[in-house]
DNA sequence: TAGATTGTTAATCGATTAACAATC
DNA sequence: TAGATTGTTAATCGATTAACAATC
């Protein structure tokens, strides 16, 4: 499961030792510390691109405002990965984190639904940057059908089951309207797809060998105004009648 | 602060009782609960729009795939708003949690970064949907100011300052490249807006008078991979060699 | 009244923080 | 060796679930 870059990092320092113990853990982490785990991986690439090679969990606690026994507990969930007296190599501690995290496992995704929503995704690098290869999008709309946006050919629905067949498939970007999402949900899950990034507001209820992580951005608009409510509240609401 | 809608929901059942006592909880309640709040808001507008009129907390849980305990305890913490033996009131408490969250309050944005997110929130039903109104746009590259997107016209960034003096602006949604984050944000706060809705990625820390949502899209696509990759290690990873 | 279902307290469970021995 | 900082256990805190008395 190394690859290049890896070894490639762990060739830089050279100040840690230990290696691997077998970590039997691994299976049943805790879901908020599985949460926390993308924060760690975006503050640690910050930390290789302003040249630190570095540092203790009470440094990094600082920067990333939680308490430093956090950082421990939540790392020590997957190995030993610093030192006692040194802190934690950021090297090598970025790789162990994009190892669990499946940065570099090659999954492969598809976008269905190329409206504004799947366009605005596809445009962004933040698929590249985690290693996730959009190979193809799909919609029904003939207007859309057959452009390439963003060097991505837009397929008819109903080429998906051919294509799902002729490629590996790993996750389905759901960006289509909500009330064509279960069935769009459950043909990608018919055709071998185990990754679900839903969009749509829909929820659905697969078993648990399939993956679906929701973002639902309704709610935390709603959220947003819930807080503002308590702050106009705390403040004294600058009302319409001053 | 009640309104229109809110009294014709009020006479259309007459079941429930109690009115209101003056609940001292509002203020603290935990973060959980407030996260959850959105949900309840479109499970309960679903059942309306299906006709139904009273539930159950035990129907409730069983159709959002949560305990009847914690609906009671969520509920719970804002008021008494359902009746012993009767269950609640749909369109009653569908209306206290508008109240609760704000829906309704009348809420002005403004999206500052119009590129292809921005745009496709903008199309999207969503921010009308939770009576939030998204009054103008802002960005600056000269191809798209003065520009019209979706009825809304986008002004260059050297205008927000005029343009906050004279309209009520509650929320920013911050849709712009991460590196202008920090000082568009800031400005915007500057400026007397107390809300931002972040999707840049960059974290902020203003205190705690100023509410920010943020929205890590590449958080959550993270997630979604690390629970590909454990579900490959569970049902026997179907790698390329086999 | 009897049945149903809430509101609320108590019990359990999980997650965070504190403390410190192990060790680099 | 002395100083620093981890890994890990124990203590605290918060959130969820269970149970049941109140009551419609």
């Amino acid at each position: 499961m190394d690859n290049l870059d890896f070894n490639k990092i762990m060739s830089e320092g050279n100040e840690y030792a230990d290696g691997e113990r077998n970590w039997p853990g691994r299976s049943d982490v805790s879901p908020a510390v599985i949460k926390r785990l993308p924060r760690y991986f975006r503050y640690l690439r910050e930390l290789i691109r302003n040249g630190k090679t570095r540092i203790s969990s009470g440094e990094l606690s600082e920067i990333m405002h939680v308490t430093a026994s956090q950082i421990r507990q939540d790392l020590n969930c997957f190995g030993g990965f610093g030192q006692q007296g040194y802190g934690y190599n950021v090297n090598y501690l970025y790789a162990k984190i994009c190892d669990i995290l499946g940065v570099g496992m090659g999954f492969c995704g598809i976008i269905i639904g190329a409206g504004n929503l799947g366009t605005a995704l596809i445009k962004n690098p933040m698929f590249e940057k985690r290693g996730v290869d959009i190979i193809a999008m799909f919609d029904v709309d003939p207007t859309i059908v057959g452009k390439v946006i963003a060097g991505i050919e837009v397929f008819h629905m109903n080429d998906l089951e051919r294509f799902c067949k002729n490629n590996r498939v790993d996750i389905a970007v759901l960006t289509l309207p909500k009330e064509l999402a279960q069935e769009a949900a459950e043909q990608a899950v018919r055709l071998g797809i185990r990754g679900l990034w839903n969009f749509t507001g829909k929820e659905f209820y697969f078993d648990k060998d399939i993956a679906v992580e929701n973002v639902h951005l309704g709610d935390s608009l709603m959220t947003l105004c819930y807080e503002l409510c308590h702050i106009n509240q705390r403040t004294g609401e600058q009302s319409d009648e001053d």
